[in-house]
DNA sequence: CAGTACCT
DNA sequence: TCCG
């Protein structure tokens, strides 16, 4: 895999695997995981308080019917949605009418300052998708294709519990490896990684000194 | 777009 | 299993 910059905050998704995995190293172009790159999360916890205030948590229902075990919420100009009727971005919240609260500026920079540091350059999200994980909630391997311009890279930041994060292929079969992800952590896919699936397996019984059994994800991306 | 069989 |  491509590491874009070389420091010591960047490193890239096959930094993180065992010996066992090192085949993979060819697969990743274009995907990066800054660990600590959020720091202590000082400047982003209350803005998500903020914004959960005002459009709450709630698990949405897929297509199928099925509840989703994550929490979400949503801030920017654009909202990410299922409902039975699909998955779509909207730009108000359906449990108010009202539009989704504004992004924080702390989250638009960080989310770009990342993205430069990945190597995309001129990354402004329009829409932060806001996730809870509970012990036991799990996100299974999907592909982020509902946004129009798939030259803009995606950033996920973790706060609180750990969780590991599964960062697969461009075919749903393909093999995933595993990413270690704990508080500050962020990570960044775009160009030949951009359509990569991915998720999260079950979250694990854990407490974080500011989080509690809670982890929050905070996944940027470029919708319009 | 609803939801079976599958076996992660 | 179109983000169980």
């Amino acid at each position: 895999m491509t590491r874009h910059k070389q420091d010591g905050l960047t490193m890239n998704l096959f930094d993180s695997l065992d010996a066992g995995e090192l085949w993979q190293e060819a697969l990743c172009p274009g995907a990066a995981v800054l660990h600590g790159y959020a720091g202590d999360g000082r400047l982003l916890l209350p803005a998500v308080h903020d914004v959960t205030t005002l459009a709450p948590f709630r698990q949405m229902v897929t297509p199928s019917g099925f509840r989703m075990s994550v929490a979400m919420s949503n801030c920017g100009s654009f909202g990410w949605l299922s409902d039975k009727s699909g998955y779509r971005y909207g730009s108000t919240d359906p449990l108010s009418g009202r539009a989704w609260p504004r992004m924080p500026d702390s989250f638009a920079r960080l989310a770009s300052a990342a993205a430069a540091q990945a190597g995309f350059d001129g990354f402004e999200p329009d829409a932060c998708l806001i996730n809870r994980y509970e012990p036991g909630a799990r996100l299974s391997l999907h592909q982020d294709k509902d946004e129009r311009d798939f030259s803009q890279p995606i950033v996920s930041v973790s706060l609180g519990i750990p969780a590991v994060f599964l960062f697969g292929g461009l075919s749903r079969t393909d093999p995933a490896i595993r990413v270690l992800l704990t508080h500050g952590d962020v990570v960044v896919w775009g160009g030949p990684a951009r359509l990569r699936y991915h998720g999260v397996m079950p979250v694990k019984e854990h407490n974080h000194p500011i989080m509690g059994r809670c982890r929050i994800n905070l996944t940027f991306r470029k919708v319009m």
